[in-house]
DNA sequence: CATGAATGAGCGTTCATTCAT
DNA sequence: TATGAATGAACGCTCATTCAT
């Protein structure tokens, strides 16, 4: 294992190891999307990669490790496009709206990683069963939804509600809006984003 | 099987038996809501039910069965329930509020059992790995509440937007309320319901 | 078990009981010819008959015992026509095709008797996994077709051979054209059988 | 399966394996000589060859390779033997004394594996039920003895007769032999075969 | 660094048998 | 007599993990 090597943490990973780690993450994604969290065994992860099982082991501390960092990077990229979108908007309105597009936007390069992620989140489970990512995980994405509704209402563009409630649910929304694109691969996503900040604006209207 | 034991095709199932595929599916719920579906194991559901393991087998065809069995069972609950009590109900504006806190009120009683629902529909897949349950066996659900929103339009309640996107928000919007109050027990699922009626009025008022 | 109450052991068996034993045994047959000896069962051959598995555990012993009667019920009704056919004759010549037609025209009309009853003899076996109708038990036929072929010796109509060796191969020949025949519906039985007398006839002749 | 440890999808087998392989099969044909194919649980060959279940299951897609492989590694040996000894060999009464000797000299030194051999045939099934090496694969069989027995026709040395029930019974006679010897390990094996010759060649004689 | 080999626990399922009613 | 119910062992198989090379 590779950690035995290093006790001090953080020593910088090699080029090579580097590769092989983003190679395995990929190959994983891959597998994950197309046979879900469960059905995707090293084996499988491997075999599509066209290395060997212990390849995984050897670069990662076990699964786990592998699905941490699936969930890192993939989700990495979301905050990235997304925050390089909203960088610079002031209005609440706009600063809503801007989110829910530009996270369609990126879903739509995306539909592998992000299908995966849906399924760690959903599945990944610690040892003794508890979810690894459960909705408490999504208390980040609450808190910055949630300081946008805040910011509307201080500005007066919105009425009074429980901003909690509704980054909720802007946040389910965003997320289901994925599954349906996914379920439904002719779904127009671009005028279901649309419909669904122009819903989410209209809500928060006085 | 249960069969082999029956000379007759189709007798219906006696007292003894109703009982006993009660108590397993009560087993199954509480297991799955633990541990979640893969780590629900006939053998752990067996000893959560103080039964060996064959009798699972005996009283269904198989893991399956069992699951089919549960889900029928939970889901004809809840719509009892919503349907019981959005039954005379006219105006959209109602029945949309009615359906969203009726579920958040059975919801409060059926914690385990919603949350096994969840579980299984995400989870369970057919042999050939396709979800048994996907998205798309949402459907019904999508049509109901499509229909309410459509009759909003028509009566002139409600003003344009595309119901499909309505409903699959509204949706969305249920089920998450369901999961966040699952993390935060102490969460007002009341008012998360009251809010989220009124976050869904006001985005579809003209 | 019903022996449990005949210490005596020779206790007649009821009308009842009788027809009860009969009726399992002909499910057992025709199930074990269908699906063959490991697929059969106690639960398939109960099914089968239309009634509950536990009366096959009523009535017999065990699986053991039901397997016991049906080679004995099987093989008794060969030999009863078998014998009578050759009863009266005394040329060794006209004993050898005698067996060989005889046994032929018995497997005609009893194609899942002699089916079953060859996938017992191969397949069953003691609990110390040692086959219980090993080639041994073929000793009887042996027997019997060793005192024809030495019949002829004796009369002068056959040359010197070792009589074991023609009983062994005359046993083997006509074994296998039964289970040619099943496997070839349309395979001329009766020619084959003439062929076959010929054959041992001539094998035998000076 | 192997394949899971193996980017390249047709590279040989290594030294290893290979001998992995040959000793497995090795364990299954004894286990399943001694106590029959359907007592031969895959934990009881590998308890026998000493090594975990697991392995097997490694080195072999299922246990229906690994039947196969041993059908295949047997029946091989034996064709490559006899057909070694008829090479060469003109006059069809040649060739019928030489099958018949060189399959029993053949058996005596691989008692077990033709016993295993017998076993498989008998009693393997495809998972729909059929025998997977019924009756119908001795067709190869038949076909090389029709082969013989015409070219006697033709040639003279034989009189006329069906050749297929002549097939039939000169491959019926020699299994049962070999089945005779196990059952009597005194019986002579050498002396049976030479008795058989005479006998199937007096059979045909014109 | 990478591999192939091996492990052992756990899976869903089948089945002969036992037993109270 | 007959039944439905229940048991528990064994089955083939999958898989994350470990390890010598």
């Amino acid at each position: 294992m590779r950690s035995e090597n290093e006790p001090s943490g953080q020593k910088a990973r090699s080029f090579i190891e580097e590769a092989r780690r983003s190679q395995i993450v990929a190959s994983a994604v891959e597998v994950i999307a197309e046979v879900g969290f469960h059905q995707a065994s090293l084996a499988r992860i491997a075999q599509h990669a066209g290395i060997s099982k212990g390849v995984i082991s050897y670069h990662f501390a076990g699964k786990d490790e592998l699905m941490t960092e699936v969930v890192e990077r993939t989700y990495g990229a979301i905050a990235e496009h997304v925050l390089a979108k909203m960088a610079g908007l002031e209005s609440a309105t706009q600063l809503l709206r801007t989110h829910v597009m530009s996270v369609a936007e990126h879903m739509r390069g995306h539909r592998t990683q992000i299908k995966a992620l849906g399924e760690i989140f959903y599945n990944f489970r610690a040892p003794d069963g508890r979810p690894r990512y459960g909705i408490e995980s999504s208390e980040e994405i609450y808190l910055s939804l949630e300081r946008i509704y805040r910011l509307g209402q201080e500005t007066g563009e919105f009425r009074q509600f429980d901003p909690r409630v509704m980054a909720v649910t802007h946040s389910a929304a965003v997320d289901t809006m994925f599954a349906y694109w996914m379920a439904h691969p002719d779904h127009d996503l671009d005028a279901h984003a649309r419909e669904l900040a122009d819903l989410l604006e209209r809500a928060c209207a006085k």
